[in-house]
DNA sequence: TCTGGTCTGTGAGCTTGAGTCACGAAACTA
DNA sequence: TAGTTTCGTGACTCAAGCTCACAGACCAGA
């Protein structure tokens, strides 16, 4: 019986419209639909509620006493919901949700965020790790921040080169001959195999065979090998400066940058509250980042 | 902006479900649906508020901060309004609202209400004057009077004959050589001109042509000119009988059954609580109802 | 009394939101 | 390793809900 499961939603909207504003078609207007629309959603129910809610001529339509206290009680909760419902979209104003690819958000992206914070108290910023296409209109998420070389499903902002180079312990690079790619075990990713032919070619060294090959299933994992001097391995420079900077990694080659940049990927549709703050401060905090080391020109 | 006009109600009452029973799957048992058709739902409200409210993984989804908050105002606000739509449909099984052809309401069902009220307190009648075939699935009605000789859109149950014959004021009837029909001015109503050919055929009397035809809209404004003596008019028997008693008119042929009788039709669908206590009182009522002085058979 | 204006009721037909079905993926459990 | 539970989703279906256009009821002013 008269579960909430039943309950007559679009009815009880429409009748609230009209028994608010006392016209038919003015509650049409509010709800941008016909009066007949209104007409009959009213009629129906009046039907599922097994009372007359409306009396009196068609020109001059007067509440019932029944439809009159429900028109009040329904008011109120109407009120409610509508209140409810702002309130919680006033919190999804005040907070960007990023989407982010994860590498980036944890060593680069997170660790910054306070500065934003501490320049935009009233924004909050959500950061969810993702890392394939993204879909606006399928995801509540109001950015995303990709490592590509193309747009893609959005207007798309660079802001960040990205850079690799080979680094390993420096135990392992004080060798006698310098570091000589043919001699130490050459350290992968699974998720991106390709790596190391890629950065071949843009930076035009030769490729030796090496002794040795290790496959990780995580950047990180390959990260902790190499500071461990079981290899080389092949890394993006913002995930190793902190490495670098203390010591626990070098790059012997340097860091050469990629054709693939990081992007600030942001819906076509709503320009969300924030989000142009969001990125004039991503562009300054890219910009003010320390630069690699460059590759040797060969 | 967010106006009620555009309150995604379906998708509230989705995410009300979800967030009460914890589960997709049980939710959409609660509301007669797919889990499918929960989980769109969701993630349409979602997009809509800008703002993630579940989280964690597929088989033991949980509800974010802000899921959470907006659980508990959307609990509530359905309390609300499950209660409303309750509380209002109990006003609906108190009340049996009957449609009745005016005259008899008028004439014969309300002077008598009285005495149903005082039998079943709990329950309260109201009538409406309606005419025309009734449509059970397009008006609130729980049961309707019609008089006719046949059930139409329901179940009827006859409870009182139908009776009519020839009343004119005294004064006129006392006129030498008695009532004679072709002397006297006949009176007629616009909605039912057969009327005396009818009772000409189920009588046996001849009708021979009056002095003076008068018509009139209604059958009230007939007696009336009736009981001024301005004519014989023909009327059903409930109509006339205070008339009768007090003297004011008299039925110089008595009354004679038509094939009509008064029905109570009732929707075939759901029995209304109450409704069978007030059958049972129409039949107990129209069976200690005066007979009327019947015809000198012809 | 006529005429024009306002408002609601309604038959017929159309659109699209909401749902179904069936499959797949992710996380447990034994 | 197989089985279970639970949710996400592409493709499709269907009827709730709407529009359109007309009609009827009432009113007000000329």
């Amino acid at each position: 019986m008269a579960k909430r499961s039943q309950l007559p939603l679009t009815a009880l909207r429409a009748f609230e419209a009209f028994s608010r504003l006392g016209k038919m078609s003015q509650a049409a207007d509010e709800l941008c639909v016909t009066h007949g629309a209104v007409s009959r959603q009213v009629r129906s129910l009046e039907l599922t509620v097994g009372v007359k809610l409306t009396q009196g001529p068609r020109n001059a339509l007067k509440l019932t006493d029944v439809g009159e206290r429900m028109s009040r009680a329904l008011g109120r909760t109407f009120d409610d919901l509508e209140k409810l419902f702002v309130d919680v979209r006033a919190d999804g104003d005040r907070e960007l949700h990023i989407s982010c690819v994860g590498t980036l958000a944890m060593k680069w992206l997170i660790p910054r965020l306070s500065g934003f914070h501490a320049r935009h108290p009233e924004l909050s910023i959500r950061v969810t790790e993702a890392y394939g296409p993204v879909d606006f209109g399928r995801e509540p998420f109001d950015a995303a921040i990709r490592l590509t070389d193309r747009a893609e499903g959005g207007t798309a902002t660079p802001f960040l080169d990205n850079f690799h180079g080979p680094v390993l312990a420096p135990a392992l690079a004080r060798a006698p001959g310098g570091v000589d790619l043919a001699g130490i075990p050459r350290l992968h990713t699974r998720p991106h195999r390709q790596a190391w032919d890629e950065w071949s070619e843009h930076t035009q060294m030769p490729l030796p065979e090496p002794p040795e090959n290790r496959e990780y299933d995580h950047l990180f994992y390959m990260l902790e090998a190499a500071v461990a001097g079981l290899g080389i391995g092949l890394s993006p420079w913002i995930y190793v400066a902190n490495d670098i900077a203390s010591g626990r990694l070098v790059a012997p080659f340097g860091f050469t940058p990629t054709p693939a940049k990081f992007h600030l990927v942001i819906p076509d549709a709503p320009p969300k509250r924030g989000l142009a703050a969001f990125r004039a401060w991503l562009i300054e905090e890219a910009a003010t980042a320390p630069p690699p080391p460059m590759a040797a020109v060969g």
